[in-house]
DNA sequence: TATGAATGAGCATTCATTCAT
DNA sequence: AATGAATGAATGCTCATTCAT
């Protein structure tokens, strides 16, 4: 990374933030506005009113910069989400209200969904791996919550980690939902709902019996 | 002319079909080994080991090979959960179905779960809408078969479209983990699990009574 | 070029002319229709009904093809020029009808303008010459005409080359002027008024005394 | 920003000038050397030894540099023919000049012929017109001046668009002329050439009576 | 002869990145 | 620190030409 070496401790410092700030926010307008082909470097600068080689003294290259947009876009989102589910509420609660706390996140936010994309398009090129360190920290944290709650023995014994995908996933689809049809449901509402039906899944009451696959397994192609 | 006279009635279309198909493997290959920025019409044509020009032939430009891509890729499975969903099966059993033939296509056929991925990427950014006509389709079906399991008292009563992307989204993301976590659970077992969760979390079972949130409101931001 | 050795003498001869009659309508129909540009061998074939490759079976190239159309849609124009430059009449008499037939010819098949104005374009860059062997050939014969009808008296005396480009640009650009300007002037008419203005400039009559030009000289940049 | 602050007031503009100039310079050279297929960006950018990109900064496409290029080849000419045509000469002396001044200016730049075909290329192509503006308001200058003549009754009762067209393509038969024979014949002489016989074409002194055409018509095709 | 699939050099254009000022 | 002119590799696409059938 960039060491600077201020000649004042501290006001560089900020002006330098703000200005990381300000190309940052200027990544996710553009990329809001136009979509991803249009955040060149040149727009980039254009939009915060700085030269494109400024860009330059405050990110290695493209590739940093963008990273660092969808890092510190989604990072409160994740900051809330480990202190609720770090919290002391049951786990049912913890995934009441992180459900709750995810949606409203983007409510607030709606042009951060955008990054939210993002994130899984360039995932999945660059490491290999499909998700981002960030995200397999959430599943991770979700998963311990479920874990919590199979011992407890309010959840049925079920593999926690696919739980807590299915969970994640639940929410960033309901955001999504939300973002496109915008009809005038609460983000309480919404998030009882993923609750509700996640929670009722796993809950520990008698298994559903659905044997019935079984009698459709001769139709495989 | 544009009149062929095929020497056997069969065969041109056929090694027509067959050089298509090598090209859209290709992009698929490309795809998944080096990500979407390495498709370009050069690397394909290489990768088929064919010449650059050779592709114009088959495909206008590059935005229809990649839709054409994307259409055959997809298009067997939706057809399959189009007939599922349309069968006569209970509802709990065709959302069962569902998820298990969704799980079985993406573990027959790994790459194409890149593609999948893809789809969104473009669908955000081309029609300014978030998904493909195709994924607004299987969800619209979803959600009328979940209509059907509110009517017949089966489910309980819950906004039909927002449990179907749940289920969809749910399918997605187990289609994803297995990816990821190659253990060696099997493609039964997780659709079980989808099918599970998802029916026991809508069922008509009394609810959980999750009043907890309430109490939370007061730590807002 | 292309030596032929028709099976039977004279059949293969016309239908081989024919199909080189075929190709080069085309080629001036597309000009016309759609500018040079979308003069392709493509599109030519397609426009005769014939594939791609049997063009080259009469063309060496799209540069010979180009040329012979070209010649092909001037010959008869030029043919008859010739004749009438070295036919019997004055060479006042000449003139006029050399316009008059100028102006006729395109008039009759105004699509061969195109043509025109391409010789030019190609003329310029290829032979590093900016002139078509015809057309300096077409300039030649007006010049030995009206150094006769300098000779005669008739005329005064003037460079008959400069002369004669004065006046076959003369003739073209009245039929330019008449392409674009639909007005119902007849042939003649214009003709007559090319000959008119041409013949009266350099005939035997006293000069003009215009030294106003010396005057002017000062005030050069 | 765009906020420019020069250093010394007027540099930047001057050097920025420099550049499209040497640019502009160079599309010129290589449409003479070796015609217009051969102006590539990538060519130009030799030519002036700079990168292809380079070329960008300047003109925002290939057309636009191409239309600059005719625009500042053929503007100081048309600006000096139209001062001429609004002068206070006779409309004789204005046509004499006009043509000595036509073909001062391209013996002067003997490249820029080259452009004035050029001109009419595209002028066929893009507008579905056959001419440029540029020409356009010439030929209707030249042609009030030649009404002007007409009313004092220094010229015969003639077309005076007709007389204009012919009057200018005369003037640009005789750029050409000049440019192929080195004779080394005056531009004075030439221009007085054309002014003398154009205006005594057009004089208003006795119609010839060429009557002899009347008698050719029965040999028409 | 005729075909038309295949080729690949060529072109205009974009844009991340560098570097002299 | 800040600039922005310059770069040039990379890309999508076209089209004259070839050649196996």
């Amino acid at each position: 990374m960039k060491t600077r070496q201020p000649q004042h401790p501290t006001e560089p410092t900020l002006w330098t933030n703000f200005k990381r700030q300000s190309i940052q926010e200027a990544v996710i307008q553009l990329m809001c506005r136009e979509g991803l082909k249009s955040v060149t470097m040149e727009r980039v600068a254009q939009e915060v009113g700085i030269a494109k080689g400024t860009i330059y003294l405050h990110y290695r290259d493209k590739q940093q910069l963008l990273d660092e947009v969808k890092e510190s876009a989604l990072a409160p989102l994740h900051a809330r989400l480990h202190e609720i589910l770090g919290g002391d509420n049951s786990p049912a609660e913890k995934l009441e209200i992180c459900a709750n706390r995810h949606l409203a996140y983007f409510d607030e936010r709606k042009e951060l969904f955008r990054i939210l994309l993002y994130e899984r398009e360039v995932a999945r090129v660059q490491g290999g791996r499909y998700q981002s360190e960030r995200y397999r920290r959430l599943v991770r944290e979700v998963s311990r919550v479920i874990a919590e709650g199979i011992e407890e023995g309010a959840l049925r014994t079920i593999d926690p980690e696919k739980a807590a995908t299915l969970f994640v996933e639940g929410c960033v689809a309901m955001v999504n939902y939300r973002l496109l049809h915008d009809q005038g449901d609460s983000v309480d509402q919404d998030a009882r709902m993923i609750a509700n039906v996640f929670l009722r899944g796993v809950s520990a009451a008698e298994d559903l019996s659905p044997t019935f696959v079984a009698r459709q397994k001769v139709r495989r192609k």
